[in-house]
DNA sequence: GGAATATCGTCAAGTATCTTGACTATATGG
DNA sequence: CCATATAGTCAAGATACTTGACGATATTCC
């Protein structure tokens, strides 16, 4: 068989983007495949993503475009799928004859249900795998990062009050 | 201007796959804007996805296809993309008729330049922002990670050599 | 009141990425 | 030689996202 020229010699990235990366898609590999599992044939990575920012309350569309951080057509598609789907639904904002109102229908509030059990199971994965301690460091590390961005200093807040639901 | 109803109430995703995900974007976001900016526009995250299993000396197509996780025909187009953009070279593996080896040219070498050295910015500003002891905590917990995927415990080598660059 | 302007959402077309399935060419093992 | 496996390609379709243009309602200013 070959053996010498490229055999080794490949040393793989280590850096924090590429870790991140790495990271970030096993997570989702790994939950997606869950929620599919799961009965939720419907779920995928874009759709997750958005869904994130839509609280459990519903919120209206243009609210949804400002916190997502993409052009308010990948929003409409993304909500016309989910619409059909049947996971949410949009109705007119009686404040304003423009808005649009977006909430969950039972579908899409037993799929958030499914969604938080699922994500509990593979952090205690995570917490298995590399310890309470490292967890916590990964969380603090990471919500420190998240915290000081563009927006001012803000020290506050990133307390780790009751907000450890949501989906 | 509209005010009272639901002006409040959005607690926002807090774990870790949602931590995960959105640094993992906000590095991208960082590091492509710099690329682009450094003048490699043919630059994407999905190409930066690829190149970044592509060791310096090169590979064959074949070897890559095994390490990225996608299928044969996703890196193909990637790799066609790269190669008309001349990043990349496609070579006829001398060894194997079927085989094609893939190098980078000259120009795909100086975006990885460009890229250690943006990289290494990046880096340097999340240190700033959250401190050198969280920063490694950060990585030793995503290091940590990794190597317990798939694969058995293999407690060991979690250590943090000076394996700190690559891209 | 009414015109100018801004905001909310939609429609339509194009691009990038990734998937599946079918296919050619070369290698390998009997 | 023949059967099978491997390396890569070609083609078509799905998903996610982008840009540009547009209609409808709100808001502002006169």
């Amino acid at each position: 068989m070959v053996k010498e020229l490229d055999e080794k010699s490949e040393p793989l990235p280590d850096h924090v983007g590429w870790r991140l990366w790495q990271a970030s898609r096993a997570w989702q590999t790994e939950f997606a495949a869950a929620m599919r599992a799961a009965g939720h044939a419907w779920f995928s990575e874009a759709r997750a993503g958005l869904l994130g920012h839509i609280p459990r309350n519903g919120t209206r569309q243009s609210a949804l475009i400002e916190r997502a951080a993409t052009s308010k057509q990948a929003v409409q598609q993304l909500l016309d799928g989910l619409e059909a789907e049947g996971v949410l639904e949009r109705l007119p904002d009686p404040r304003d004859g423009r808005g649009k109102l977006v909430r969950y229908t039972s579908k899409g509030l037993d799929a958030l249900r499914d969604g938080d059990r699922i994500k509990l199971e593979i952090e205690r994965g995570y917490i298995d795998r590399i310890g309470e301690r490292r967890f916590a460091a990964l969380m603090e590390a990471l919500r420190a990062l998240d915290a000081g961005r563009g927006d001012e200093p803000e020290k506050a807040t990133h307390s780790r009050d009751e907000t450890a639901e949501s989906k």
